[in-house]
DNA sequence: ACATTTTTTGACGAATCGTCACAAATTTAG
DNA sequence: CTAAATTTGTGACGATTCGTCAAAAAATGT
């Protein structure tokens, strides 16, 4: 069956070249002018063979939208391996999504337009499939580190019964800060807040608020948040400061 | 000038049918269906005067959201009479927040749509101002309860030197929490939470957080959260649970 | 009653989506 | 190695959609 897997190899490094160019649309020519005409005419191929990897431009978009899923996945497993106590680990996470939306603003955004029912209809199966799969993935790493921080007694165990609503109030606090600070309307009250620290403070208000020891007024977060960009990011915010 | 303002009226009230037409659209027959061409043809207007009310696709997608954004005001206005203490009272926010989106899917839908800048950059800056206005306007009422709760001394003064946090690390965790449990792809994850207490574990997560009393330990905010349901809310929540 | 200004109209051009009959390439069979 | 069968790729096409604009209709002022 060499010739099988060959072909199947093909056609899903043509796939990754695809949403490679679709990505250059965007960042060059914003959202609305990624078309799969435009899709078809930057590659060199033709618009049924487009269609033959996405099944619609919903499609594409959710293609897009696990891309971004599968860096945050490699990012979230480097991070796994900070040097640090239980909490400072969750720390990371929360620095690993806003780098993520900072490095990769299309692909967030990408993610902000697939979130809904309408997309997800016209999206195919399988897509959809790989996508709720990576995102668990990282949930399950996430749900460890809670486990661990239990066992280790650094965590109030008053929320176990359901480990999962843990993760979840962790996840809609990093999601919701940085989704109203990166893409919500010009509002007076978001210019009064520290966008550099904004995403630390609300982590660290829900930590504390689980009861996740060290409490924050007994530990430096501010400079385990250093760490974290030091050890973990100096390339991408090296990167990232260029750009800018 | 009793012209000028019937006249002004008169625009006005045909502005406002119009964005009942294009809910209507939306919830007939989808998001993706809302097209000038059938708002006009649904309209007794025709495509130039559509025109000269909405100056974009993404404008008449900026009124639908300002829409949203003023039943929202109202039910904050309504909900801040409620009688209990502090912490209760943002928990009525919050439980706003949340039957807002139960009650209006489509607008909240909207509203997650129209927050990019792809979008800002084609409505029209009486648009904006609008919306951005009326956000404020939350935003201070939220503010004032947390300076009411300081003064009280239920509050921690921890957070005192910028308020604005604080009201964003509420906002945040009400805005990521149900926007995750309503739009976010099918993760395995989510089904294994409690959706009906879900956003308030999670408030009350935020508000032990911020040390303000009587924690989650000392009172019962479930009962809180039944009677806002019941006080203020019977006849929304009466005809939710008739339409399903 | 007539001129001027404002509002409304709908046909139009450009651009987009997704399809499908056909062409090219590849694999299989003899 | 050749021919049939199958898979893969092509791009013209119909159907929609967006936003514009010259011309018509209505409203206003004199």
């Amino acid at each position: 069956m060499t010739t099988q897997t060959r072909k199947a190899r093909e056609v899903a490094e043509r796939e990754e070249l695809l949403i490679d160019l679709a990505i250059e649309i965007i960042e060059q020519h914003g959202f609305a002018q990624l078309t799969m005409d435009k899709l078809t005419a930057r590659s060199e191929y033709s618009k049924g063979t487009v269609y033959n990897h996405f099944s619609s431009k919903e499609d594409l978009w959710c293609a897009l939208c696990a891309r971004g899923l599968r860096i945050q996945r490699s990012m979230f497993g480097k991070l796994a391996q900070f040097q640090g106590n239980s909490r400072e680990a969750i720390l990371a996470l929360s620095f690993g999504y806003e780098l993520f939306t900072l490095c990769y603003p299309t692909l967030t955004m990408v993610s902000l337009r697939v979130m809904s029912p309408a997309v997800f209809e016209k999206a195919s199966p399988a897509r959809i499939k790989v996508l709720s799969e990576t995102e668990d993935e990282m949930v399950q790493m996430l749900k460890g580190m809670i486990e661990v921080a239990m066992d280790k007694g650094e965590l109030s165990r008053r929320y176990q019964d359901n480990l999962y609503q843990i993760t979840f109030a962790i996840w809609a606090m990093s999601f919701g800060s940085v989704t109203i600070m990166r893409n919500s309307t010009p509002a007076p009250c978001l210019e009064r807040i520290d966008h550099d620290s904004a995403v630390l403070t609300n982590a660290s208000i829900v930590l504390d608020g689980l009861q996740w020891q060290p409490y924050s007024w007994e530990f430096d977060y501010h400079a385990s948040w250093q760490r974290i960009a030091k050890e973990m990011f100096a390339d991408e915010l090296a990167q990232l400061s260029q750009r800018s």
